[in-house]
DNA sequence: TTCTAAGCGAGACGGTACGTCAGGTCTTTAG
DNA sequence: CTAAAGACCTGACGTACCGTCTCGCTTAGAA
């Protein structure tokens, strides 16, 4: 009795139409700037696809577009390993603020807070916002654990602040660069997070 | 000698169209929630109007829904007056919390779709959100003014640190009302800002 | 008793008005060739009118152009005054010959044939087309108290041939001159139509 | 050595499409009688097509209803096979006079219409005048061949007296059949036509 | 002179149809 | 059974005219 699965009859899906599929789906997000402006035929053209290959693979649009954005992850940096909150918060933020100005991810900006796909936005914050935060959250904890920040702090407050400053800042050009954003933010926050003592 | 600008020959626009249109684009917005469920043709239709009458206004749907959704501007109050800054901007942010949470929210991100569109996104920064910002520039002045602010404060940085924060909050549905989401922000932030002797 | 008309209220219609707005409606029809491609804007634009000037006029385009057209009566030849029948015919059809072939008159038989506005095919019927055909039957009519031409011939058969083979032959781009199609047209039919005596 | 062209890929146009397009056209214009009161979305509707599928085949509603007239053509008598050229051609233009009162007429106003799309006035003369005109032009040459009429004559000028005439004719309401009117023109136009001798 | 009625150019109005485009499905042939 | 290609239906897009309706102004005869 053979228990391993019985390998499907017909035609196996060929692998390098996936990978280019997401990887033009990015490639126009990044350079319209917005889902509606990007058409799933443009998309299917741009992958040297078909239309159906799209279809039997997503069931629409939303879908392609959620799987092709939640295939972003930037590297974070190490957290909570001797340094202090305040570095360790702005290497964070310089990969975030670095990353709020590439034209990608102003892309996945929009997409996230694009109401009209409502669970696009709830699996970009799963798979591409969440394991970001939980670095933010690594290193406001072991600050706390130090001693170095206030052990009654509302963590998720605080990562809003940071998120959406960097987030705000990086909508206006002021020519600085992502480490001095990142700092600037950290810096202004972290001063009321410190312990008094 | 006349410096009044002349009058526009030919008849002149209705300005109930006008309101109908705007008022017949928010009506649809909120009953479908998103903006590409929403035809022109049903604006129109709903407005008691013909196309032509938005296309004369407004040169795409994307302009229309963006002055429909200027319009909904809440009024801000009063800061400065004797108050202490914390309580100022607390007010300031129960207003903006709330509104990030009503139909105006729809702006702010269509605000974002508009990269592609700089004067539409020029237009909502001037008018939705350059007086909410200049308020809160008035408390911080004020708090300064008051000692109870440290004066070398970057007001740009904090004032993202609290906008942005308003935001991302308010995409996360917690259940809390507008006033404790402002005073959450408001708290986490100040308790840094004040100046310490 | 005073017995004429009284004279209208208000400011009279001005003549100019008219004859601009016929000319450019002639204008435009010379130029695109068939109606549906000229605008009652165009006309108002071209001829230097708001558009209520010409609906004051006429009650729509069919009758704007109908009347348009009608104003166009080419000069034609005296016939009957001694010269043979087959010098009268080729002289009215030198001069139908050469009117087919200019932008205008083409405009005008578009304008004729187009089953869209019966009553404007009518209307140039009569005051286009049929002081031609008159001359046209004078011309037989005196062939035939010259005895040059049967007494038996059906007028109108004939009258059809000549106008209609006019029509057709100015289609095709021979290279003929006006003179010369007529000279073929009249020599093949009258041949025919001379008694035999 | 394959000489057949390669099928096309993709999905093949659909035929029971053409047919359905082109019957709700001629419907649509029997019933209302002129091509601007035709809709283009009448034509998609009653054929129960998108209106893309109309306008993948036809670049507009010209074009459509120029083919759709063009497929009216009534077949043609055979001619020279021994009968005389009087009925030979009393045979051909009782089906050209019949015609020109059916709906195929409006084909030929449209033929006109498109002195502007010289193209579409190609295909009808081609397809629609070509042949009748070649049965004419047999006939001719074999009352040359019996000697009925005169060696010299001008074919392309006897074809247009007879072609205009029909069509001039079918213009008047005489209440005649298409078999008086024919008989009337042919016998007008042969009785020069004939050899003396 | 002043009043009144209508005409004037300009252009906005509610509609209807145009021709285009994209979404998601279906139908070919080829592998 | 999958693949690429491309036709299919649907429905919204933004445009162009139609014939009508205001605007503020001009033109003339009547008061």
């Amino acid at each position: 009795m053979n228990t391993e699965p019985t390998r499907a009859p017909g035609r196996p899906r060929s692998p390098e139409a996936d990978t280019a599929i997401l990887r033009a789906a990015l490639e126009l997000l990044g350079e319209h700037k917005h889902v509606a402006a990007v058409s799933v035929e443009a998309v299917a053209s741009r992958a040297g696809v078909g239309k159906a290959t799209i279809y039997r693979r997503w069931s629409g649009k939303e879908e392609l577009f959620t799987e092709a954005v939640a295939t972003l992850r930037s590297p974070l940096p190490e957290v909570g390993q001797g340094a202090s909150v305040r570095d360790d918060l702005v290497a964070v933020f310089t990969v975030v603020c670095g990353d709020l100005q590439s034209p990608l991810e102003q892309g996945v900006r929009l997409l996230m807070m694009s109401e009209t796909h409502p669970e696009i936005a709830a699996r970009i914050r799963r798979d591409v916002f969440a394991p970001r935060n939980e670095v933010v959250y690594q290193a406001l904890r072991a600050g706390i654990a130090r001693g170095e920040l206030r052990a009654d702090l509302d963590l998720t407050t605080v990562l809003n602040l940071l998120v959406g400053g960097a987030f705000v800042s990086s909508r206006s050009d002021t020519g600085q660069s992502p480490r001095q954003r990142a700092e600037l933010l950290v810096d202004t926050v972290c001063d009321g997070l410190r312990a008094h003592g």
